[in-house]
DNA sequence: ACCACATGAGACAACATTGTCTCACTGCGG
DNA sequence: CCGCAGTGAGACAATGTTGTCTCATGTGGT
């Protein structure tokens, strides 16, 4: 009876920690094999096939994993609170840590066809697209760029910039600094504070 | 004689053919095969062939085409003229033609390790971030925001740009306005002007 | 008419990856 | 001590893609 408590459990830890392995490998490689992802999570490739059926459920889970973690980051940014460009803010800090995997998703062009996680996304990119709306509503954002643009940008420049600071051409430090300030303020320079 | 020389013609006319047909699929379609990319150009698998020994050639040859174009851009955008928000602005307009190509390749891991064209790239790279650099000695440009940050955020923003126009998320006909005025003035609006 | 040459169609083996299977080993609880 | 569940290692066939080959066809120049 317990057994199968402990089993469930265990199961869950060594699933996460497979998934987020295969995301960490899958940032840097997106073609890396099963087997490339089983060595990378420090097992076989015979139980990563029983954890995940195939790379297709691998990469499914991922996506849900990310669609999670960006879900918990749009939470914590608090996006409804003060002022549009704060949130944003805080929204770019907080999706920081899934930026690598997002940038992995966003290229596979399966992540389109296959409609599995499609809800989800969806849902995503609404509440973004929520905050600058927000935003031009309260005149803080310029209404020339539409929000689905200013969505489509921020992934853009979230999957830059993760690509950039993994290939060493800018610090990890200013990532949060570089995409926020960038997004929000653009590159000239501007009289005002 | 004279063979020679229609030969040589006729081969870089198709060979051109071919070249823009696959990289207007592998856009849409980055893991299309050999067959689908020869289908798309209109030839069989063998004539491709013959054209590129494999797949490497074909991507090293996109690579090359890309670079041609992009540095045609980069001099019909004369960066070293005028204001050098004016010399981005020409700069995204004229790279636009280039921008789904651009988008396919920056996401082609393989760029990276193989250093076929690496030192084409690198001169793009300079020059991209020698404009920003200009800006910001001029005062034009924000100067917490390094040159290679700004280079590597236009690369993002044109890969998203070409790929949100391509799945009909914005209209193609604002692709240069919403890349520039984003990567120039940010979402933020602002007082003057 | 003749010939050279590019092409299309298809066959073929080589190759990598995947998904499935079996078997032996280990650790843990009963 | 026994049994069981999970695991690793490896074998295996199936698959898809690639690279190479041959052969028949058509076309354009001589």
């Amino acid at each position: 009876m317990l057994s199968h408590v402990v089993y469930g459990c265990l199961m869950a830890v060594d699933r996460d920690h497979v998934l987020r392995s295969a995301a960490a490998l899958l940032t840097r490689k997106s073609t890396a094999t099963m087997d490339e992802v089983a060595k990378a999570a420090g097992i076989s490739r015979a139980t990563l096939h029983r954890h995940f059926a195939g790379r297709d459920a691998l990469v499914l889970a991922l996506e849900a994993l990310c669609i999670a973690e960006c879900e918990t980051a749009l939470d914590a940014a608090r996006l409804d609170d003060g002022p549009a460009h704060d949130a944003v803010r805080r929204l770019v800090r907080e999706i920081e840590p899934a930026a690598g995997l997002l940038a992995f998703l966003y290229t596979e062009s399966q992540l389109f066809e296959g409609d599995g996680q499609n809800a989800g996304w969806t849902r995503i990119d609404d509440r973004v697209a929520a905050v600058f709306r927000r935003g031009q509503a309260a005149g803080e954002f310029r209404i020339d760029l539409t929000p689905a643009w200013l969505t489509e940008a921020l992934y853009g420049l979230l999957a830059s910039g993760a690509w950039a600071v993994s290939e060493g051409r800018v610090a990890g430090k200013d990532f949060t600094h570089m995409i926020a300030e960038l997004l929000l303020g653009g590159a000239v320079r501007r009289e005002e504070s």
